[in-house]
DNA sequence: TCACTAAATTTTGAATTCATAATTCTGTCA
DNA sequence: TGACAGAATTATGAATTCAAAATTTAGTGA
């Protein structure tokens, strides 16, 4: 989202910063699980770092609440709870919603093109029952509509809050019903975008994360073992 | 919000995590102004603590947005601009909007009391025309409502941007027509959470941050001079 | 064997140190 | 004067060091 692009101009990014996004991405991805110790040598180690980016980077980590500090006891990756869940998916919805609202206002032709291919490509995964690729559509698509609405501030609220959930969904195998729902769910979307018809737009994307929530939750019940190992 | 209560046992957070409230509370009251550096060797000599945990801080404080890192030129306080004032607060007023929906499906006859209490100790205040005591009613209400919602998640999330604006807020003297309007609106949200008509509170709330949002754009936009100074 | 204490070890939090990048200062030449 | 090059200084980013807290291990006695 805001990585450089064109000219083969890296953008340098100060040691922490990187290690924010790579040890997130450890934890979305499950490879840190939820509620282990963050193996803070190891990640020294492995990143060929020392503590005190390290550290920083933690720090970061915790204010977004993918990480738990413990005052002398260190950090540990936040277990998924039916509580968080139900607490982040309504924020979630809201935030959604009113980037849906001003994206039908902001919306150019590209845009709307470049998320009818999203959606087809969805499609495609959908019909090859191919999981991961499905997923990379799904969030392209919810990104894409972030974009549209032009607001980094809501771009970057959003991100915090799904990087939480998406794990869970990563975790959690989809029923089959519920990935033909949220495909319905999805052609609705469209829909309403290529109407942009915001306020149905904002309808849609909410109901759309009610089922999500009640999705997370199901699964939470049924694989309730999680881990608070050291 | 998150203060340690009762029984003198007074909550040990780490030295960082002091910091980051110490700094920020700086920031909120314009005596770290926007656009300034951020002097970090005084921080850590009139704190009396090395660069780590301050560093540690400013990174965190980078991530909710009120200070700006430049690589290898120090920590910056991030200038109010329209642009932000126009993505902030609707991003508030949808967050808001929930946490009052919220709130009137959970609100105990006793957060109703202490709600009506402090409307009424901020119609004092504005009856005075005392403006700070006025502000700290307003946050109150705006909290107790959020706190109602019981939702950490959301209220840490509304707290993290409202402080992006309360500064302005502070430094903005309200005009009086608009301060007559805010006492009015909130004459409305009482209303509202009285009736515990969810969808009627969420109305009332965007409402009134899109006004607020307004009158902060109208001091800007007089009081554009904004030191990008040393 | 088990519960408990105390020493040894490891981990954590924070200060210090060090290399490098940025900025300021100084002197030269047009 | 004033623009510029280069030296001196300062600030920044990150590694290292150090003290204190937590955890583990070893040892003792019932």
């Amino acid at each position: 989202m805001r990585e450089s692009v064109d000219s083969g101009i890296i953008e340098r990014h100060s040691l922490h910063h990187q290690l924010v996004t790579r040890i997130r991405k450890l934890i979305v991805s499950g490879q840190l699980a939820p509620g282990a110790k963050v193996p803070e040598k190891y990640l020294c180690e492995s990143f060929e770092v020392s503590r005190t980016p390290l550290r920083e980077a933690l720090k970061v980590l915790a204010s977004e609440g993918v990480v738990r500090l413990e005052p002398n006891r260190g950090a540990w990756i936040t277990a998924i709870t039916p509580q968080e869940v139900n607490e982040v998916f309504p924020v979630l919805g809201a935030l959604e919603a009113l980037s849906g609202e001003i994206a039908c206002q902001l919306l150019t032709e590209a845009d709307l093109h470049a998320i009818q291919n999203m959606h087809a490509a969805m499609l495609q995964s959908y019909d090859a029952r191919d999981l991961p690729a499905y997923f990379k559509a799904n969030q392209d698509i919810h990104a894409a509509i972030l974009a549209a609405a032009r607001n980094d501030t809501l771009s970057h609220a959003c991100q915090s809050l799904s990087v939480r959930m998406q794990r869970a969904r990563y975790l959690a195998n989809m029923s089959r019903q519920r990935w033909s729902d949220a495909v319905q769910e999805h052609q609705e979307i469209l829909q309403a975008l290529e109407a942009r018809n915001g306020e149905q737009l904002g309808h849609v994307l909410r109901a759309h994360m009610r089922n999500t929530q009640a999705s997370v939750l199901l699964w939470l019940a049924n694989k309730p073992v999680q881990e608070p190992t050291k």
